[in-house]
DNA sequence: TAGTATTATGTAAGCGCTTTCATTTATAGC
DNA sequence: GCTATAAATGAAAGCGCTTACATAATACTA
């Protein structure tokens, strides 16, 4: 591989103009920066991005650390930061954080020692003194889907309780009074928020969530199905179910289909994230639109504007969720 | 952030016996290793591993090209990557060529730029040549689901062709002599491949591939339920339609349901990649398998293998698919 | 045309490490 | 105690760039 001395030789030009003309920011004649490229064409040469960035330190990549790679949800996220970043000239480096506070950590550390210029997080199982400490080190980092109050400015985040408010507001408008509900692991502030909405829509009906009808799941498929048995199994009547997120949502169909429900005519079903999939369940999903592929771009722009000084871009902090109804909610019946 | 440097010094040795400890391959002293932990520990040191890439001209970070980074097919292979890099202290650098020929192009190049030790490619739309050409580059790559005879020995490929196979042999066992075909773009091996193993199972029956009942969708939901629609349209009988990926299947489901058909009972369909969601359809599609989890790790233990030279590794290159039976097909009925 | 302000280019000192080679120190043999 | 050998450490030259700073070339002014 060819190195900037040799492009230098070739063009009978110093190093230092090479360079110049890499990064055009400074002054070159004309003449001067066609003898360049023309010798950077002949030799094939392709800067040495380790070398760029130990001189001038900055890396041009960009940590992020996501749950899981895989899943409807991550999936739109990551695609919404890599098209940005990738149009920058940027590059992302991925690490998966299992939701597991100890890997989460060791991802940080991972990226951070990886030189990252910028790091994005979606991390759960740290805690917010954790973040905050972090906030004082060198790297600077934007949250996705977390909200830390003294680090309102680096989070990027949905409306979680407005959310769950929503769902629940639907089918209270649908006539739904016996509402089940199929929560994610509450340790998790966005399956806590997505509750309180529940709670506070309730609450404006003069309801109350009840316990019998409620069911810690795990924000996937086999949660919503074992959750759908236990409500099932409580005895209580119920005449809809929210599921906090999707995937749940979709198991709880399948359980239901199994166990010779017939949804939404005994009872109706609401998601939320409205993944990809939503629209091909059966029936289809009505759920809240969780728009993760913007607020993926969103962070990837702050990037671009806190940390590579692009000013003229704006960044959205917070998103509204909004209802999509489809199928899977009907009205109760009038009894 | 500390370099090496102070580190050295508060542990008053040389830099080089700094940089032995780190490497730990050659001998130190006990005395000056602990001498020399202790300092790091007490500076809060971590290398500097851009400094250590140009130095040592390993960069510890494979590129990865996928043609999405969403969709359950693309997630579960990052996450088999990912996995066995992390495990190995390696990092992964990601991008997306969306099955262009030049953003393909592109990202290699980008990622090559990046001085990644070596890539990992699943390219759909660049030539055998174009690979081959690369393959005489410096950089080591491995292909993930492409088989390109001259690369053999760095391809991890699934035989796309028994596939297609076990698929419509699947049918065919089960009584059904009129199947349509929704297929992939036509344009990319699998998807061919995927259809000659239907065209052999059909073959064994004397039976062969009814233009009328073919459709080439796009790998998308969309796509099967266009298909569907087609081979709805096209007035010629069919008892069962085997889709090429699991997505068309489900598009095709949905189709079906929404035009007043039911499944298995009206036509059988089968799917392909068994991908996570398969499960949750309804019917619950009967799929073939395509370990594409395991063929992500089996990519990255490649690299570990021949680039990092862990020589212990075994490495398997060619994975067999096999059928899942489930919900979505049924016998034919008698006529 | 000398004098000054601009613009274009070159020189050279790093960036924080790895690694070769030379040197010092410890170990052993006689 | 003195050499021969091995083990531990240090000195220093890069890796391929960026970026002050210095200098040379050109343009502009009076």
């Amino acid at each position: 591989m060819a190195t900037i001395y040799q492009v230098s030789e070739l063009a009978g030009v110093s190093l230092a103009t090479v360079s110049r003309v890499m990064n055009n920011n400074v002054r070159v004649s004309e003449a001067t920066r066609n003898k360049v490229l023309a010798a950077m064409e002949q030799l094939g040469y392709r800067p040495n991005s380790i070398a760029q960035s130990l001189a001038s330190s900055r890396s041009n990549s960009i940590g992020i650390l996501v749950s899981e790679l895989h899943g409807p949800f991550y999936g739109e996220m990551l695609t919404g930061i890599e098209a940005e970043f990738r149009a920058a000239g940027k590059h992302v480096i991925i690490a998966a954080g299992h939701s597991e506070r100890a890997t989460e950590e060791d991802g940080i550390d991972f990226l951070r020692s990886r030189n990252c210029d910028a790091l994005i997080l979606h991390v759960e199982a740290v805690s917010d003194q954790f973040l905050i400490d972090l906030s004082k080190k060198e790297t600077p980092f934007v949250l996705l889907n977390r909200q830390v109050p003294a680090l309102a400015d680096r989070c990027i985040s949905l409306d979680n309780e407005l959310g769950g408010y929503l769902a629940t507001s639907h089918l209270l408008a649908q006539g739904h009074r016996h509402i089940g509900y199929i929560a994610g692991p509450m340790w998790k502030t966005d399956a806590r928020d997505r509750f309180h909405g529940h709670q506070r829509a309730l609450s404006e009906y003069q309801l109350a969530a009840d316990d019998a009808l409620f069911f810690e799941g795990d924000f996937r498929e086999t949660g919503g199905s074992k959750g759908l048995q236990m409500l099932l199994a409580s005895g209580r009547p119920f005449s809809a179910v929210v599921c906090a997120n999707d995937e749940m949502a979709s198991g709880a169909l399948t359980a239901a289909r199994e166990l010779g429900y017939e949804v939404p005519a005994d009872f109706s079903v609401i998601g939320f994230d409205n993944v990809n999939f939503a629209y091909y369940t059966y029936p289809k999903l009505s759920t809240i639109d969780y728009p993760i592929s913007a607020m993926g771009h969103m962070a990837a722009r702050w990037v671009l504007k806190q940390v590579y000084k692009q000013s003229s871009i704006d960044v959205q902090q917070v998103f509204n969720p909004y209802l999509i109804p489809r199928d899977s909610v009907a009205e109760a019946a009038t009894t």
